[in-house]
DNA sequence: TGAAGCACTTGATATATGTCAAGTGTTTTT
DNA sequence: AAAAACACTTGACATATATCAAGTGCTTCA
């Protein structure tokens, strides 16, 4: 399904097929089943991962076992753990399948390359890198600041797509409350 | 005190004296007053701003009148909305200094052309960036998956420079918990 | 230098959210 | 088609953290 990438790219940068062509030969397609690992805690990642359809997860699991949502992402964003790809240091995450999914795995020299010959490519990830940053500041900024109906109610505006997608004790999870909250706040809202 | 920002560079990049002077002609120093804002919310931010000296917080007021620290920063480091920056958006944010500081700016424009120009300061700064990301991903999970006291002590082992310079109750608030939960935790934790 | 304002602490109490346990309906597996 | 697993809900109760209020020392600055 490298079309899907094609369009994304085409639809933000100008590439003539040349530069397309480049990128789509270090493109490696991975389908993944629902439940399948991308990465585990412990491993280095060593790619950029972008997602051509299904749904995934990054997340940590602490000491007691439980686990705690990053993030989600589908069709159309990327995914990866960014601080074991730029250290080369084993992940603190794991990333798998909510959903049947397929992604392009571009390595990480891959990428260099890619980068150093397409200006243009370039810039959009360093574009997206700064979204994705703004994104986190965001996210850190409700969970110091906001109660748990809060964060839900927020969520649902920035993300309305994934909420309605994902199971709800996932969305519990990626807020830092229970599934049993989340359920009554669902609860309350509806009374509203 | 450009001297500090020069030794910062040139501890990382390799900048002969044409380069280094094209920076130092883009700085404009700016001096700030304890409590001093940089940037009020509302404002548009239009520059990158390193802090040769002091300490400086970011930080969000919402409905309740209640602030909330979304970051310190102190000399040798860089601060800003990049959010506002990136889009151009009004901020969300307000920076005001902690210390008397004083900081370097560098505005948008001026510091596109330098990146253009300067291969090597655009790797760093994509660099610093990357890192950054980590390091909110890294915050992200610390608030949702550790109780008040793990964040405290996380907190200390991350930031121990930061944790001893700044007053208890911005501690707090970066933390998202009370002032008087985070006495009682120092309190708790002396004991044992 | 002394009054005012901060920063921090401490106690009593309130409240949001978590934990545990059981029950229902749905999906998946065999 | 039955069994098992899963997702969600609901109730009773527990607990971490917040809130409110007062008290103690430090700074600061007039």
């Amino acid at each position: 399904m490298f079309e899907v990438f094609a369009k994304y790219l085409q639809n933000q940068i100008q590439l003539n097929d040349q530069e397309l062509n480049m990128i789509q030969k270090v493109c490696v397609s991975k389908r993944l089943r629902k439940n399948q690992y991308l990465l585990q805690e412990g491993d280095v990642w060593r790619y950029n991962a972008f997602i051509t359809s299904g749904c995934l997860r990054t997340y940590s699991v602490n000491d007691k076992l439980q686990e705690h949502i990053l993030n989600f992402a589908i069709e159309n964003y990327w995914i990866g753990d960014r601080e074991s790809l730029l250290n080369g240091t084993p992940s603190r995450y794991n990333i798998d399948a909510i959903e049947d999914s397929e992604v392009l795995l571009i390595s990480k020299e891959d990428f260099a390359v890619l980068m150093k010959s397409i200006p243009q490519f370039q810039d959009l990830v360093n574009l997206i890198i700064e979204r994705s940053f703004a994104a986190s500041q965001d996210r850190i900024n409700s969970s110091i600041s906001l109660n748990a109906e809060e964060k839900y109610a927020t969520f649902l505006k920035r993300q309305p797509k994934i909420a309605n997608r994902v199971p709800q004790h996932m969305v519990a999870s990626y807020l830092g409350i229970t599934p049993e909250t989340l359920s009554r706040i669902r609860k309350l809202n509806l009374k509203k």
